[in-house]
DNA sequence: TCTGGGGTCCTAGGACCC
DNA sequence: TCTGGGGTCCTAGGACCC
């Protein structure tokens, strides 16, 4: 018996992509990302480039770099292909980012061989069928299957077999658990704590107080290969969100409602696109120094509205600067959660004195021009869309002739 | 350290309800 | 009106990941 967790993983995705897209490319340094680096190929890494690092800084370790700027859509196309073949090997496939996911092949084995002869499978077809490298690791928890893979790059498959867990985690320094980061890790260090072994022998009363006692004990138990979280297929995101970097910085309140306006429409459309509403909407607003700060706000009912989202949008952008005192704003980000899903969109359109028109969308109409409906409906009425929420189904025929002159 | 843009999860306080 | 405890939701902030 092996273990039956895979952790999945394509090798310096996006310059693999390029690579396999440009075959001029391949074998050669190259850095995906405008100022910054955001996948450098291993070619690349061998000089020491890292993401994320400056573009300028990552020229100077590597001048014989290639510097392409990145075609997120075909990232999108192979990333899908990929997931495709690893849901062929067993229905348990979780997805945490474009380039990875989780498989739970215990339901599978039986079929399929050992877990780690589906390893090797995978990575022959992915490699045959969408041209990438792909590194696997397989073992009993989520967390330490990921750490196998990380230790398999590039191009390999790793084992972690029942009974060899703790000889293989505890030299591991603490970085290398996932959800230790910067500060954690200089926490960690300050107790004199230095690898997984460590960390695993110290006591909950010398840690809790330095992390929490939430992060504490959850560190903890992976020090000692307890994991219980379970690998969950089809998971969809819980939130959708944009965000823009100003530059050198605005002050202008009018300036800033643009950029909302160009975010609240990104995010519309996606929602739309996965025909998805919310009904919390985040401002993150950032300040030099780097000072962050965020406003939210939850509506009595989810929104996938451009229009609504750029108004709270600007609104919340104008609280934020409240705490401001005249300092430029140098990035704005907006994110709507408690997402649902929709069926029909009900429109409820305040048109003077108590006199509500209500008006009803099939799903079909929403998803072409809903926005631009609705907006024809306000221009001619000249008054504010006060919720735009879900609903059953209305039908109304006026709304439809109103929709139709737009 | 920041440079980008997309996310997840956790914590803690306060409001509100039973 | 205050006594108590428990649960949920909202908001703000922070850490972390790719």
């Amino acid at each position: 018996m092996e273990p039956t967790i895979l952790h999945a993983d394509l090798d310096a995705f996006y310059a693999s992509v390029e690579q396999l897209l440009n075959p001029a490319l391949a074998g050669k340094p190259v850095l995906v990302g405008g100022g910054v680096v955001v996948a450098a190929s291993y070619e690349a890494r061998a000089f020491g480039v890292k993401a994320p690092m400056s573009t300028r800084d990552a020229l100077r370790l590597c001048p014989r770099a290639v510097v392409v700027e990145g075609t997120f859509g075909r990232y999108l196309e192979l990333s899908a292909q990929v997931m495709a073949i690893f849901e062929d090997s067993t229905p348990l496939v979780e997805q945490i980012s474009i380039d990875e996911a989780f498989l739970d092949v215990s339901g599978t084995a039986h079929l399929l061989g050992t877990p780690s002869s589906i390893a090797r499978e995978l990575r022959r077809r992915v490699r045959s069928e969408v041209g990438l490298p792909l590194s696997v690791g397989v073992a009993s928890t989520k967390f330490l299957a990921k750490i196998a893979s990380a230790r398999a790059k590039p191009d390999g498959l790793v084992l972690v077999d029942f009974g060899t867990e703790l000889a293989f985690l505890h030299p591991l320094p603490v970085e290398a658990l996932w959800g230790v980061g910067r500060v954690t890790a200089s926490r960690l260090h300050r107790l004199g704590i230095g690898t997984i072994g460590e960390l695993s022998e110290i006591d909950s009363s010398t840690l809790a107080p330095v992390l929490g006692p939430g992060t504490s004990g959850a560190l903890r138990a992976l020090s000692r290969n307890q994991d219980p979280r379970p690998v969950r297929g089809g998971r969809r995101a819980g939130s959708v969100g944009s965000q823009q970097a100003l530059g050198s910085g605005l002050r202008d309140l009018d300036e800033m409602s643009v950029v909302v306006l160009g975010l609240a429409d990104r995010i519309g459309r996606r929602l739309r696109a996965k025909d998805r509403s919310g009904s919390t909407l985040s401002v993150r607003v950032r300040f030099p120094g780097p000072r962050l700060v965020s406003r939210s706000h939850t509506l009595s009912s989810a929104t996938s509205s451009t229009a609504a989202l750029a108004n709270l949008g600007t609104e919340l952008v104008r609280r934020a600067l409240e705490t401001a005192e005249g300092d430029p704003v140098t990035l704005i980000g907006l994110s709507v959660s408690n997402l649902t899903t929709d069926q029909f969109l009900q429109l409820e359109l305040d048109i003077d004195g108590g006199d509500v028109l209500r008006a009803g969308s099939a799903e079909a109409l929403r998803r072409g021009s809903i926005d631009e409906s609705v907006d024809a409906v306000r221009e001619r009425f000249g008054r504010e869309l006060v919720r735009f929420g879900r609903s059953t189904r209305v039908s109304s025929d006026e709304f439809r002739r109103l929709a139709e002159r737009s």
